[in-house]
RNA sequence: CCGUGGGUGGCAGAACGGUCAUGCAGCAGUCUGUAAAACUGUUUCAAGUUGGUUCGACUCCAGCCCCACGGA
Protein backbone atom coordinates (compact mmCIF):
# COMPACT_ATOMS: atom_id res chain seq x y z
CA UNK A 1 0.00 0.00 0.00
CA UNK A 2 1.48 3.56 -0.68
CA UNK A 3 2.08 5.61 1.85
CA UNK A 4 -0.10 8.26 0.70
CA UNK A 5 -2.71 8.36 -1.70
CA UNK A 6 -5.95 9.95 -3.11
CA UNK A 7 -9.18 8.43 -4.38
CA UNK A 8 -11.40 10.04 -5.93
CA UNK A 9 -14.35 8.10 -5.90
CA UNK A 10 -17.30 9.66 -7.14
CA UNK A 11 -18.27 13.44 -8.57
CA UNK A 12 -21.83 15.30 -8.47
CA UNK A 13 -21.58 18.59 -10.11
CA UNK A 14 -18.24 20.14 -8.08
CA UNK A 15 -18.66 17.96 -5.50
CA UNK A 16 -16.30 15.69 -4.83
CA UNK A 17 -16.68 11.70 -2.59
CA UNK A 18 -13.01 10.06 -2.33
CA UNK A 19 -10.59 8.80 0.18
CA UNK A 20 -7.09 9.88 1.78
CA UNK A 21 -4.78 7.08 2.88
CA UNK A 22 -2.12 8.19 5.28
CA UNK A 23 0.62 6.27 7.33
CA UNK A 24 -1.97 6.80 10.51
CA UNK A 25 -4.96 5.87 8.53
CA UNK A 26 -7.55 6.90 5.87
CA UNK A 27 -9.56 9.85 5.14
CA UNK A 28 -12.99 9.96 4.15
CA UNK A 29 -13.66 13.16 2.30
CA UNK A 30 -15.26 15.55 2.03
CA UNK A 31 -13.87 16.09 5.86
CA UNK A 32 -13.92 18.91 8.52
CA UNK A 33 -11.00 19.09 10.31
CA UNK A 34 -11.01 20.14 13.50
CA UNK A 35 -7.89 22.93 14.31
CA UNK A 36 -5.96 21.96 17.21
CA UNK A 37 -3.55 24.51 17.40
CA UNK A 38 -1.07 23.31 19.87
CA UNK A 39 -1.64 20.15 19.70
CA UNK A 40 -5.04 20.04 21.33
CA UNK A 41 -8.54 20.29 19.55
CA UNK A 42 -9.32 22.58 22.99
CA UNK A 43 -11.37 20.99 25.29
CA UNK A 44 -11.42 17.47 23.82
CA UNK A 45 -9.54 14.52 24.29
CA UNK A 46 -8.27 12.05 22.16
CA UNK A 47 -11.65 10.00 22.74
CA UNK A 48 -14.00 12.49 22.30
CA UNK A 49 -12.54 13.23 18.72
CA UNK A 50 -13.05 9.46 17.99
CA UNK A 51 -16.48 9.63 19.11
CA UNK A 52 -16.66 12.53 17.19
CA UNK A 53 -16.14 11.04 13.79
CA UNK A 54 -12.75 12.79 13.48
CA UNK A 55 -11.05 11.21 10.93
CA UNK A 56 -8.03 13.58 11.07
CA UNK A 57 -7.22 17.09 12.90
CA UNK A 58 -4.70 19.94 12.50
CA UNK A 59 -2.30 21.58 14.17
CA UNK A 60 0.35 23.86 14.03
CA UNK A 61 4.14 24.27 13.14
CA UNK A 62 4.15 28.26 14.46
CA UNK A 63 2.68 27.51 17.78
CA UNK A 64 4.51 24.19 18.50
CA UNK A 65 7.83 25.70 17.31
CA UNK A 66 8.37 28.18 19.51
CA UNK A 67 7.65 26.74 22.54
CA UNK A 68 10.99 24.77 22.66
CA UNK A 69 10.19 22.56 25.47
CA UNK A 70 6.89 21.40 24.00
CA UNK A 71 8.88 20.81 20.81
CA UNK A 72 11.52 18.41 22.85
CA UNK A 73 8.99 16.65 24.72
CA UNK A 74 7.14 15.89 21.48
CA UNK A 75 10.41 15.11 19.70
CA UNK A 76 11.16 12.81 22.65
CA UNK A 77 7.82 11.31 22.65
CA UNK A 78 8.53 10.03 19.26
CA UNK A 79 6.44 12.68 17.06
CA UNK A 80 2.97 14.40 17.46
CA UNK A 81 0.77 11.18 17.52
CA UNK A 82 2.53 9.75 20.49
CA UNK A 83 2.73 13.19 22.77
CA UNK A 84 -1.17 13.95 22.20
CA UNK A 85 -2.26 10.51 22.28
CA UNK A 86 -3.72 10.34 18.63
CA UNK A 87 -3.25 7.93 16.61
CA UNK A 88 -5.43 9.48 13.34
CA UNK A 89 -4.24 11.62 10.52
CA UNK A 90 -2.38 15.11 11.65
CA UNK A 91 -2.10 17.76 9.16
CA UNK A 92 0.73 20.50 10.53
CA UNK A 93 0.14 24.10 9.22
CA UNK A 94 3.51 25.27 8.12
CA UNK A 95 3.01 28.74 10.40
CA UNK A 96 2.47 31.03 7.17
CA UNK A 97 -0.65 31.90 8.31
CA UNK A 98 0.83 33.70 11.27
CA UNK A 99 2.95 36.12 9.64
CA UNK A 100 -0.49 37.42 8.27
CA UNK A 101 -2.54 36.73 11.27
CA UNK A 102 0.01 38.25 13.84
CA UNK A 103 0.76 41.25 11.74
CA UNK A 104 -2.46 42.75 10.52
CA UNK A 105 -3.78 43.22 14.48
CA UNK A 106 -1.75 45.92 13.70
CA UNK A 107 -2.98 48.11 11.35
CA UNK A 108 -0.55 51.38 11.78
CA UNK A 109 2.66 48.83 10.86
CA UNK A 110 0.38 46.02 8.55
CA UNK A 111 2.49 42.91 8.10
CA UNK A 112 5.71 44.49 9.74
CA UNK A 113 5.10 44.84 12.92
CA UNK A 114 5.25 41.22 14.67
CA UNK A 115 6.19 39.91 11.19
CA UNK A 116 8.72 40.88 9.24
CA UNK A 117 8.99 39.30 5.71
CA UNK A 118 11.78 39.41 3.18
CA UNK A 119 12.55 36.88 0.43
CA UNK A 120 14.64 34.44 2.80
CA UNK A 121 11.76 33.88 4.87
CA UNK A 122 9.45 36.13 8.01
CA UNK A 123 10.72 37.25 11.34
CA UNK A 124 8.27 36.60 13.86
CA UNK A 125 8.10 38.13 17.55
CA UNK A 126 6.45 35.65 19.56
CA UNK A 127 3.17 36.30 21.12
CA UNK A 128 3.87 34.41 23.88
CA UNK A 129 7.30 36.49 25.28
CA UNK A 130 8.41 38.72 22.59
CA UNK A 131 11.09 36.77 21.48
CA UNK A 132 12.25 37.01 17.90
CA UNK A 133 12.02 33.76 15.51
CA UNK A 134 13.13 33.05 12.05
CA UNK A 135 11.09 30.98 9.74
CA UNK A 136 12.05 30.55 6.13
CA UNK A 137 10.62 27.51 4.71
CA UNK A 138 13.20 25.34 4.98
CA UNK A 139 12.90 25.76 8.87
CA UNK A 140 9.13 25.70 8.47
CA UNK A 141 10.08 21.54 6.78
CA UNK A 142 12.47 21.40 9.62
CA UNK A 143 10.11 21.82 12.36
CA UNK A 144 7.25 19.57 10.35
CA UNK A 145 9.35 16.94 10.09
CA UNK A 146 10.09 17.42 13.69
CA UNK A 147 6.42 17.39 15.04
CA UNK A 148 5.57 14.55 12.21
CA UNK A 149 2.33 15.12 10.96
CA UNK A 150 0.88 12.90 7.92
CA UNK A 151 0.38 15.97 6.02
CA UNK A 152 2.84 19.00 5.99
CA UNK A 153 2.00 22.48 4.59
CA UNK A 154 3.98 24.72 1.95
CA UNK A 155 5.29 27.90 4.03
CA UNK A 156 3.37 30.86 1.93
CA UNK A 157 2.75 34.51 1.87
CA UNK A 158 -0.40 35.16 2.14
CA UNK A 159 -1.04 38.24 0.83
CA UNK A 160 -4.48 40.51 2.10
CA UNK A 161 -7.17 40.84 -0.43
CA UNK A 162 -6.56 44.46 -0.89
CA UNK A 163 -3.21 43.82 -2.81
CA UNK A 164 -2.68 45.48 -6.22
CA UNK A 165 -1.94 43.41 -8.86
CA UNK A 166 2.16 44.50 -8.71
CA UNK A 167 2.24 44.24 -5.24
CA UNK A 168 0.50 40.66 -5.93
CA UNK A 169 2.74 39.58 -8.31
CA UNK A 170 5.98 39.90 -6.08
CA UNK A 171 3.58 38.39 -3.09
CA UNK A 172 2.66 35.21 -5.49
CA UNK A 173 6.22 35.17 -6.54
CA UNK A 174 7.40 34.56 -3.16
CA UNK A 175 5.16 32.08 -2.31
CA UNK A 176 6.16 29.75 -5.33
CA UNK A 177 9.75 29.96 -5.08
CA UNK A 178 9.29 29.24 -1.48
CA UNK A 179 6.97 26.18 -2.21
CA UNK A 180 9.51 24.86 -4.19
CA UNK A 181 12.28 25.02 -1.63
CA UNK A 182 9.81 23.23 0.44
CA UNK A 183 9.60 20.68 -1.96
CA UNK A 184 13.21 20.08 -2.63
CA UNK A 185 13.89 20.05 1.32
CA UNK A 186 10.83 18.03 1.96
CA UNK A 187 12.48 15.49 -1.38
CA UNK A 188 16.28 15.87 0.09
CA UNK A 189 14.68 14.90 3.09
CA UNK A 190 13.10 11.80 1.51
CA UNK A 191 9.41 12.91 2.25
CA UNK A 192 9.67 11.67 6.00
CA UNK A 193 9.35 12.63 9.32
CA UNK A 194 11.97 12.49 11.58
CA UNK A 195 10.33 9.40 12.81
CA UNK A 196 10.77 7.58 9.77
CA UNK A 197 6.92 8.29 8.17
CA UNK A 198 5.88 9.40 4.83
CA UNK A 199 4.68 12.72 5.42
CA UNK A 200 2.63 14.11 2.25
CA UNK A 201 3.15 17.82 1.12
CA UNK A 202 0.95 20.48 -0.25
CA UNK A 203 1.00 23.77 -1.93
CA UNK A 204 -0.62 26.21 -1.19
CA UNK A 205 -2.38 28.51 -4.15
CA UNK A 206 -2.30 32.33 -3.56
CA UNK A 207 -3.12 35.54 -5.69
CA UNK A 208 -6.02 37.36 -3.39
CA UNK A 209 -8.80 38.74 -5.49
CA UNK A 210 -7.04 38.72 -8.82
CA UNK A 211 -8.13 35.89 -11.41
CA UNK A 212 -5.15 36.04 -13.23
CA UNK A 213 -2.81 35.37 -10.57
CA UNK A 214 -4.97 32.65 -8.67
CA UNK A 215 -4.75 30.68 -11.86
CA UNK A 216 -1.26 31.08 -12.73
CA UNK A 217 -1.06 29.91 -8.83
CA UNK A 218 -3.13 27.27 -9.05
CA UNK A 219 -1.37 25.86 -12.65
CA UNK A 220 1.79 26.12 -11.03
CA UNK A 221 0.80 24.14 -7.58
CA UNK A 222 -0.95 21.91 -9.70
CA UNK A 223 2.55 20.85 -11.72
CA UNK A 224 5.00 21.41 -8.60
CA UNK A 225 4.94 17.56 -7.89
CA UNK A 226 3.29 17.60 -4.33
CA UNK A 227 0.59 15.71 -3.00
CA UNK A 228 -2.34 17.98 -2.44
CA UNK A 229 -2.95 21.41 -3.40
CA UNK A 230 -4.51 23.93 -0.81
CA UNK A 231 -6.32 27.38 -1.48
CA UNK A 232 -5.76 29.79 1.11
CA UNK A 233 -5.58 33.46 1.22
CA UNK A 234 -7.75 36.41 2.83
CA UNK A 235 -11.02 35.65 1.74
CA UNK A 236 -10.92 32.10 1.41
CA UNK A 237 -13.19 30.81 4.63
CA UNK A 238 -14.08 34.61 5.51
CA UNK A 239 -15.40 36.06 2.62
CA UNK A 240 -17.96 33.01 0.98
CA UNK A 241 -18.59 35.21 -2.45
CA UNK A 242 -14.94 35.63 -2.72
CA UNK A 243 -13.86 31.50 -2.10
CA UNK A 244 -16.72 30.75 -4.44
CA UNK A 245 -15.16 33.48 -7.21
CA UNK A 246 -11.73 31.96 -6.46
CA UNK A 247 -12.68 28.23 -7.26
CA UNK A 248 -14.56 28.91 -9.90
CA UNK A 249 -11.19 30.92 -11.40
CA UNK A 250 -9.25 27.49 -10.92
CA UNK A 251 -11.36 24.96 -10.34
CA UNK A 252 -10.53 23.49 -14.34
CA UNK A 253 -6.77 24.05 -13.58
CA UNK A 254 -6.27 22.05 -10.11
CA UNK A 255 -5.38 18.27 -10.74
CA UNK A 256 -8.18 15.99 -10.29
CA UNK A 257 -6.47 13.57 -9.15
CA UNK A 258 -5.09 15.25 -5.65
CA UNK A 259 -7.46 16.38 -2.96
CA UNK A 260 -8.18 20.05 -2.55
CA UNK A 261 -8.22 21.40 0.77
CA UNK A 262 -9.95 24.79 1.41
CA UNK A 263 -7.50 26.34 4.04
CA UNK A 264 -9.75 27.87 7.10
CA UNK A 265 -13.20 27.29 5.54
CA UNK A 266 -15.74 25.88 7.49
CA UNK A 267 -16.87 28.24 10.53
CA UNK A 268 -20.41 27.02 10.37
CA UNK A 269 -22.40 24.11 9.00
CA UNK A 270 -23.41 26.21 6.05
CA UNK A 271 -19.47 25.95 5.05
CA UNK A 272 -19.19 22.65 4.87
CA UNK A 273 -22.36 22.73 2.37
CA UNK A 274 -20.43 25.58 0.49
CA UNK A 275 -16.68 23.96 0.55
CA UNK A 276 -18.46 20.48 -0.77
CA UNK A 277 -20.14 22.42 -3.00
CA UNK A 278 -17.17 24.04 -4.32
CA UNK A 279 -15.29 20.98 -4.43
CA UNK A 280 -13.12 20.79 -1.97
CA UNK A 281 -12.11 17.67 -0.11
CA UNK A 282 -10.51 19.12 3.02
CA UNK A 283 -11.26 22.11 4.84
CA UNK A 284 -10.77 23.65 8.27
CA UNK A 285 -11.52 26.39 10.41
CA UNK A 286 -11.46 27.02 14.15
CA UNK A 287 -14.93 28.40 14.49
CA UNK A 288 -16.76 25.44 15.21
CA UNK A 289 -14.63 25.26 18.50
CA UNK A 290 -13.97 28.77 19.12
CA UNK A 291 -18.02 29.58 18.82
CA UNK A 292 -18.35 26.66 21.13
CA UNK A 293 -16.56 28.33 23.82
CA UNK A 294 -17.98 31.61 22.99
CA UNK A 295 -21.44 30.04 23.60
CA UNK A 296 -22.64 29.87 19.99
CA UNK A 297 -23.84 26.18 19.44
CA UNK A 298 -24.08 25.08 15.73
CA UNK A 299 -28.11 23.53 15.65
CA UNK A 300 -29.21 22.03 12.31
CA UNK A 301 -28.80 19.66 9.93
CA UNK A 302 -28.10 19.22 5.77
CA UNK A 303 -30.52 18.41 3.40
CA UNK A 304 -29.28 17.00 0.11
CA UNK A 305 -31.30 16.88 -3.15
CA UNK A 306 -29.96 16.81 -6.19
CA UNK A 307 -26.19 18.91 -6.41
CA UNK A 308 -27.64 21.12 -3.71
CA UNK A 309 -26.80 20.71 0.05
CA UNK A 310 -28.79 22.96 1.98
CA UNK A 311 -28.38 23.66 5.47
CA UNK A 312 -31.76 23.68 7.75
CA UNK A 313 -31.88 24.70 11.21
CA UNK A 314 -34.57 27.03 13.00
CA UNK A 315 -32.33 29.04 14.70
CA UNK A 316 -29.85 32.36 12.57
CA UNK A 317 -27.11 31.00 10.90
CA UNK A 318 -27.54 27.59 12.13
CA UNK A 319 -26.41 29.08 15.56
CA UNK A 320 -27.93 29.00 18.80
CA UNK A 321 -26.22 31.64 21.32
CA UNK A 322 -26.98 29.34 24.63
CA UNK A 323 -25.99 32.52 26.46
CA UNK A 324 -29.67 34.13 25.96
CA UNK A 325 -32.00 34.45 28.64
CA UNK A 326 -34.49 32.15 26.58
CA UNK A 327 -32.48 29.20 27.11
CA UNK A 328 -32.34 29.35 30.43
CA UNK A 329 -35.43 27.60 31.14
CA UNK A 330 -35.48 25.28 28.26
CA UNK A 331 -35.38 22.00 29.21
CA UNK A 332 -35.68 20.07 26.35
CA UNK A 333 -31.81 18.09 24.83
CA UNK A 334 -29.89 20.86 22.65
CA UNK A 335 -30.69 19.30 19.34
CA UNK A 336 -33.30 17.12 18.91
CA UNK A 337 -32.17 13.77 16.83
CA UNK A 338 -28.41 15.06 17.15
CA UNK A 339 -25.88 12.42 17.23
CA UNK A 340 -23.55 13.72 18.91
CA UNK A 341 -22.41 12.28 22.43
CA UNK A 342 -23.49 15.94 24.38
CA UNK A 343 -26.83 15.28 22.69
CA UNK A 344 -26.88 11.68 23.12
CA UNK A 345 -26.61 11.91 26.87
CA UNK A 346 -29.30 14.20 27.16
CA UNK A 347 -28.19 17.28 28.53
CA UNK A 348 -30.44 20.01 28.10
CA UNK A 349 -30.24 23.72 27.08
CA UNK A 350 -30.97 24.70 30.27
CA UNK A 351 -28.15 23.27 32.05
CA UNK A 352 -26.02 24.58 28.89
CA UNK A 353 -27.14 27.57 29.74
CA UNK A 354 -26.70 27.34 33.33
CA UNK A 355 -23.10 25.49 32.76
CA UNK A 356 -22.19 28.68 30.41
CA UNK A 357 -23.46 31.36 32.52
CA UNK A 358 -21.48 30.41 35.46
CA UNK A 359 -18.09 29.94 33.46
CA UNK A 360 -17.83 25.66 34.04
CA UNK A 361 -15.28 23.86 32.67
CA UNK A 362 -17.34 20.92 31.29
CA UNK A 363 -19.11 23.47 29.16
CA UNK A 364 -16.54 23.74 27.19
CA UNK A 365 -16.29 20.04 26.01
CA UNK A 366 -19.87 19.49 26.07
CA UNK A 367 -20.23 22.51 23.56
CA UNK A 368 -17.02 21.40 21.29
CA UNK A 369 -18.30 17.51 21.09
CA UNK A 370 -21.76 19.20 19.69
CA UNK A 371 -20.52 21.39 17.08
CA UNK A 372 -17.19 18.86 15.94
CA UNK A 373 -19.68 16.29 15.45
CA UNK A 374 -22.02 18.84 13.58
CA UNK A 375 -19.82 19.49 11.42
CA UNK A 376 -18.66 16.60 10.41
CA UNK A 377 -22.05 14.69 10.48
CA UNK A 378 -22.75 17.17 7.83
CA UNK A 379 -19.84 16.40 5.91
CA UNK A 380 -20.57 13.02 6.13
CA UNK A 381 -24.17 13.10 4.94
CA UNK A 382 -22.68 15.34 2.34
CA UNK A 383 -20.46 12.45 1.61
CA UNK A 384 -22.74 9.59 1.04
CA UNK A 385 -25.08 11.47 -1.14
CA UNK A 386 -22.54 12.21 -3.68
CA UNK A 387 -21.60 8.29 -3.29
CA UNK A 388 -25.19 7.46 -3.60
CA UNK A 389 -26.27 9.60 -6.06
CA UNK A 390 -22.78 11.49 -7.97
CA UNK A 391 -21.04 9.63 -10.74
CA UNK A 392 -19.07 6.99 -10.00
CA UNK A 393 -15.26 7.44 -10.55
C1' C B 1 -22.93 56.92 75.84
C1' C B 2 -18.22 59.29 73.96
C1' G B 3 -14.55 59.70 69.96
C1' U B 4 -13.11 58.93 64.82
C1' G B 5 -14.23 57.63 59.89
C1' G B 6 -18.04 56.63 56.56
C1' G B 7 -23.16 55.96 53.87
C1' U B 8 -23.04 56.77 45.59
C1' G B 9 -26.81 51.98 40.91
C1' G B 10 -27.80 44.57 41.59
C1' C B 11 -22.42 44.57 43.50
C1' A B 12 -17.64 47.08 43.75
C1' G B 13 -15.72 51.91 43.44
C1' A B 14 -14.01 57.31 41.74
C1' A B 15 -14.35 62.36 40.76
C1' C B 16 -16.74 66.83 40.86
C1' G B 17 -20.89 73.31 42.99
C1' G B 18 -23.28 72.70 36.41
C1' U B 19 -21.23 68.27 31.65
C1' C B 20 -20.52 60.21 30.54
C1' A B 21 -17.07 58.00 35.88
C1' U B 22 -15.46 53.21 35.48
C1' G B 23 -15.39 47.86 36.36
C1' C B 24 -18.28 43.53 37.26
C1' A B 25 -23.10 41.55 36.72
C1' G B 26 -27.34 42.00 33.32
C1' C B 27 -28.99 42.26 28.02
C1' A B 28 -27.54 41.43 22.97
C1' G B 29 -24.06 40.85 18.89
C1' U B 30 -19.42 39.07 16.56
C1' C B 31 -15.85 34.99 15.63
C1' U B 32 -10.45 33.06 9.13
C1' G B 33 -4.99 27.88 7.85
C1' U B 34 -6.62 30.07 16.99
C1' A B 35 -2.17 36.06 20.43
C1' A B 36 -9.56 34.19 21.57
C1' A B 37 -12.95 30.31 28.27
C1' A B 38 -11.97 36.40 23.46
C1' C B 39 -13.93 40.82 21.58
C1' U B 40 -17.79 44.64 20.49
C1' G B 41 -22.09 47.18 21.72
C1' U B 42 -25.75 48.41 25.35
C1' U B 43 -31.01 49.39 28.63
C1' U B 44 -32.80 50.40 33.36
C1' C B 45 -31.29 51.46 38.08
C1' A B 46 -27.80 56.24 41.95
C1' A B 47 -26.68 59.38 45.82
C1' G B 48 -29.22 56.96 53.84
C1' U B 49 -32.99 60.58 55.42
C1' U B 50 -35.24 65.49 56.54
C1' G B 51 -34.33 70.35 55.95
C1' G B 52 -31.09 74.57 54.62
C1' U B 53 -27.50 77.62 51.50
C1' U B 54 -27.27 78.35 46.02
C1' C B 55 -29.42 80.40 39.56
C1' G B 56 -27.93 75.19 40.24
C1' A B 57 -26.28 70.20 45.54
C1' C B 58 -24.04 63.40 44.89
C1' U B 59 -20.62 67.52 46.12
C1' C B 60 -21.34 72.84 51.05
C1' C B 61 -24.17 73.28 56.12
C1' A B 62 -27.48 71.28 60.14
C1' G B 63 -30.69 67.52 62.47
C1' C B 64 -31.97 62.48 62.48
C1' C B 65 -31.01 57.22 61.02
C1' C B 66 -27.50 53.45 59.92
C1' C B 67 -22.44 51.06 59.47
C1' A B 68 -17.13 50.30 60.93
C1' C B 69 -13.20 50.90 64.42
C1' G B 70 -11.55 52.53 69.30
C1' G B 71 -13.00 53.78 74.35
C1' A B 72 -16.42 53.51 78.68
Amino acid sequence: MPPFSFKLQATLGKARAGQITTPHGVINTPIFMPVGTVASVKSLDSNDLVEAGADIILANTYHLGIREKTLKALQASGGIHDFMNWQRPILTDSGGFQAFSLGSKFPHNTRNFLAGITDDGVSFRSHLDGSEHFFSPEYSMELQRVIGADIIMAFDDLMPDATNLPDGKTSLELTHAWAERCKFDWEKNYRQSQYGKYQALFGIVQGALHSELRQQSAEFMGKLGVDGVAVGGETIGYNTEGTKDVMAWIEDILPREKPRYGMGIGRDLSDVAVAASLGFDMFDCVGPTRLARNGSLLVGDVACEGESFRIESKHPRGRLNIGRQEFSADTRVLQENCDCATCREGYTRAYLHHLYKAKELSYFRLATIHNVRAMLRVSNKIREHILANGEEE
